[in-house]
RNA sequence: GGCCCCUUCGUCUAGCGGUUUAGGACUCCGGGUUCUCAGUCCGGCAAUCGCGGGUUCGAAUCCCGCAGGGGUCACCA
């Protein structure tokens, strides 16, 4: 048999899925692929209540937005499927005879109010509530309607976790916990231990919140005989406060808004694995292929990383100025003002060559390259607003715009040539690239700010150009 | 409250007893890049390593207390 790693992905359809949620999946990834293994979804729908319609497609879409790719899932047949645990429920209940038949689960006699009452009383003591101080003597038989029990045998633990280490824990920690629900749907708690062990699961990863549940987990591995996986649990990534979890409440945002606004597959990945997770080095941006090879659960932080947005924005920026013109155009392809679809391919890349550099997600890409592409309104704030150039009258203005266009008319407008040409102006007008360059591009472009001058009119052309700075001539 | 865990620049982090006047990155500030925005290059600010005790010739690094923060104590995951 195989001793191949087998992580997993196990999310509950609760809704959407953001940073901190697909951070652990990330990791659960990376190790797979680090590992040369494989990487499975489950999807944990046992609380009908809390389901959310359409989050099971969210799920997958995200997965492969970000090109997290499963071996297994629901959608992708595997040998131990199948892979939503709703579907699985006579394999919970196989592995509760198990339990029933070796005594170590028993039914639940008490009414959730008795049950709450007693919780109260131990509360008013300030003593922790134990369900098995409360275990009736004499264990009833199971008829299915009522809650099912675990019957746990309390002892200390000591265990290791690949991220925080050696942990421990007392007896008190270990409890009577539900393992089937009234509704007949298992719990996490039993769930997950019989799917990892069916589906051959070798590295548990799951947030932190599940450290103080080991105890139990460790006592249910004992009473089921199975030898229990690697358990890796990485802190929780923290609101920009610092202060909690990052949580849908507290304005995580949906992963997806992220891929809406032009960030990148690989800096999302680049971004999400680095925090919290370093190699040791001095390196920053890394590619899907080099955090594969570096990445290992022993360099993951045990304290919880905050979720540093402005961090994400330089990040993705890097990324874009990483892309070959080609692989640029492919994603930004939906992101093109709309008057940019009746331009071919080859015209829309010189535009990218020249907004590469200042791209910091795609969808910035409309503004930044609409005149490119469309006359734009005359806008007199463009000058009002220059401290130079409202100092000087119209008259003036118009002047230097008139001698600009006929020099520009004998300018062939190759890039040399518009340089060239540039030049003999700002010495013919005796003027300073403050005055006579922030002229023509607020004429020829009309937009707050663009690429160099003599580049973004050599993109323009020439036509366009020279009837452009006809038009500003005209309005002043 | 019980139990468990965490604690290095504002943020992400390097650091595993001496090479550390604690290094890098983001942010911020200054300067160069013939105009703008961005980028890029150069430079700068910024942590006495939560606090207090030990151990040691020597501690951010080991030990013990304390404090602060987080998690958990569901027929939720």
């Amino acid at each position: 048999m195989s001793n191949k790693v087998r992580t997993r992905f196990a999310p509950s359809p609760t809704g959407f899925i953001h940073v901190g949620n697909i951070r652990t999946a990330l990791f659960a990834w990376l190790l797979a692929k680090h590992e040369n293994g494989q990487f499975i979804l489950r999807i944990e729908d046992t609380d009908q209540k809390r389901e959310v319609a359409g989050s099971i497609e969210h799920i997958i879409n995200c997965l492969k937005i970000l090109g997290l790719d499963y071996d297994e899932g629901p959608d992708v047949p595997g040998k131990y499927g199948p892979y939503i645990q709703s579907q699985r429920l006579n394999i919970y209940h196989r592995w509760a005879e198990v339990l029933i038949n070796k005594g170590r689960a028993y039914s639940d006699t008490f009414t959730p109010e008795e049950i709450n009452d007693l919780r109260q009383q131990s509360i008013k003591q300030h003593k922790p509530f134990l369900f098995r101080n409360y275990r009736p003597q004499t264990l009833s038989a199971w008829d299915k309607t009522k809650p099912l029990r675990f019957k746990s045998e309390p002892k200390d633990y000591h265990w290791h976790d690949e991220v925080m280490g050696d942990l421990s824990a007392g007896q008190e920690a270990i409890d009577d916990f539900v393992l089937i629900k009234s509704d007949g749907f298992p719990t996490y708690n039993f769930a997950h231990i019989v799917d990892d062990y069916e589906m051959k699961i070798t590295h548990v990863l799951r947030g932190h919140e599940f450290i103080a549940s080991v105890p139990n987990f460790l006592n249910l591995y004992e009473a089921l005989s199975i030898e229990r996986p690697y358990l890796a649990t990485p802190p929780p990534v923290l609101n920009s406060a610092g202060n909690k979890k990052l949580s849908k409440r507290d304005g995580a945002k949906d992963l997806l808004e992220y891929i809406n606004d032009g960030y990148l597959q690989s800096a999302l990945i680049n971004f999400i694995a680095c925090l919290g997770w370093n190699d040791g080095s001095v390196q920053e941006i890394y590619s899907k292929n080099e955090l594969i090879k570096a990445f290992g659960l022993n360099r993951v932080q045990k304290s919880g990383a905050r979720f540093d947005e402005q961090r994400l924005l330089w990040m993705n920026g890097m990324h874009i100025r990483n892309l070959s013109i080609d692989q640029l155009a492919i994603q930004s392809d939906r992101f093109w003002p709309k008057e940019a679809d009746k331009y071919d391919q080859s015209y829309k890349n010189k535009v990218l060559e020249l907004v590469q550099e200042r791209l910091k997600y795609l969808k910035e890409l409309a503004e930044l390259t609409r005149f490119f592409f469309v006359d734009l309104p005359i806008n007199p704030d463009l000058i009002n607003n220059n401290k130079k150039l409202k100092e000087l009258g119209n008259d003036q203005l118009k002047q230097l715009l008139i001698i600009a266009t006929t020099k520009l008319s004998e300018c062939d407008f190759s890039l040399t040539s518009l340089t060239d040409s540039l030049n003999q102006l700002l010495i013919e007008t005796n003027q300073p690239p403050a005055i006579l360059f922030s002229l023509i591009r607020i004429a020829s472009t009309q937009a707050p700010s663009s690429p160099p001058l003599a580049e973004s009119l050599a993109v323009i052309g020439k036509d366009r150009t020279l009837s452009r700075l006809e038009q500003q001539i005209n309005n002043l």
